[in-house]
DNA sequence: GAAAAAATTGACCATATGGTCAGGTTTTCA
DNA sequence: TGAAAACCTGACCATATGGTCAATTTTTTC
């Protein structure tokens, strides 16, 4: 009976996961325009005038993609407090970025394509929630420089590195593996990608990773 | 007369530029299906049918437009030998990129869009000469880090994060400019961010930038 | 200056694709 | 159990777009 949206459609919530996963995957294969409604039918395991029946038009499937992408983006921050130890903060968010992309590259590719096309659906989320998020974490990474506790490294554009470091190995997979001889990333490589990050990001900042520059890092 | 390709189509050869560059525009903003040949035909000041006396198909406008862009990248290369000095090499090479990214922000993008769709048309590439090119610099990287010149950094990844680190100022400009609180990236910002990277990567590498911020972290 | 080659163009076509709809089936729930 | 709500689907349509073509004009060449 009801609850916060109980028992509103068993069906539909069942089947517009399956769409949305559907969906991204076509989406990030083809992008917006590339991509069909036929094909996303197709993958979702359903005839297209059903599809149509859960999401009326083709933006608005997009639209749903993108926001469960967000949330999946939001969700993962804080740690960058005044108190925190910077290599602490700065490792953590390396490695949940290095993860995420490791287990959802489509969204990240999805959410390039967006950003690559000029961001017509999500520049209200840019200028808005994220530019915000930032602004806020760039006034405490300049407390730790200003307290000596890391390299002067700027630190919105800092931001912008940590994502294009982590993202392009979802992103231009396909590049990486061709210039490392694979068809595709596996465990190892993001490992060893991970790692390269740390180790490059962590240093640049005046933090030194934990175990030098022979030992694997380690950790989790 | 004649000579290599003398008189061959005088108009031939200037149409073919304003198209290319006119596609070129077109492909970022749109991808390969977004784009259309009206609009192309329209930005390059001429008919449609005409558009296609020139390029039988969409796919040769794109290949064209992909093999100029390919022709610019190939070009800012070598200063990674044996004997230069890593600082030196390192940031002529961010710097070229920067340049490249700030001049030519389009040619960026619809390199990132192939790439980000699987890169159909230039895999090739891709696994020929690029990857041949990362391998022959990566051996000249290890070397000097054998010879401590430089931290221990894996080279084939210290590419790809090379190319992230500026790239990503073309290709997610909206995302920059959205948290940056600008429409889009100015001279200043491009230098900014070109500071920003040679600091970071230089600093990750353990080679100081000449002018030094706070500590030498010491080279190794 | 005329014939040949190159360039130009509007009209037209085939196809792909987003979206609609009417009618049918299943599920829910009093 | 029966009616209302939710769900499903094949057939269909309108439009956008890549591409063709025959007829015409411009440029080159001898």
């Amino acid at each position: 009976m009801s609850g916060s949206r109980g028992r509103v459609g068993r069906i539909r919530q069942q089947h517009e996961g399956t769409i949305l996963k559907a969906a991204e995957h076509v989406f990030a294969r083809s992008g917006f325009q590339g991509a069909t409604m036929a094909e996303i039918a197709l993958r979702a395991g359903m005839p297209k005038s059903n599809l149509h029946y859960y999401f009326g038009t083709k933006v608005e499937v997009y639209r749903a993609v993108l926001a469960h992408i967000l949330e999946l983006w939001l969700a993962e921050t804080d740690r960058f407090t005044p108190d925190a130890d910077p290599r602490e903060a700065l490792s953590h968010y390396i490695e949940a970025k290095m993860r995420l992309t490791a287990e959802r590259p489509d969204a990240s590719r999805v959410f390039a394509n967006e950003l690559l096309h000029g961001a017509p659906e999500i520049g209200d989320y840019l200028r808005g929630a994220l530019r915000a998020l930032v602004a806020d974490k760039s006034v405490v990474i300049r407390g730790w420089i200003a307290a000596g506790r890391m390299a002067a490294v700027d630190p919105e554009h800092l931001f912008f590195s940590l994502w294009a470091l982590t993202q392009t190995y979802a992103d231009f997979e396909t590049q990486v593996g061709a210039v490392l001889g694979r068809s595709n990333l596996g465990p190892a490589d993001y490992r060893r990608a991970t790692d390269h990050v740390l180790n490059l990001v962590l240093r640049g900042c005046g933090l030194m990773p934990p175990a030098a520059i022979e030992e694997p890092p380690c950790s989790t």
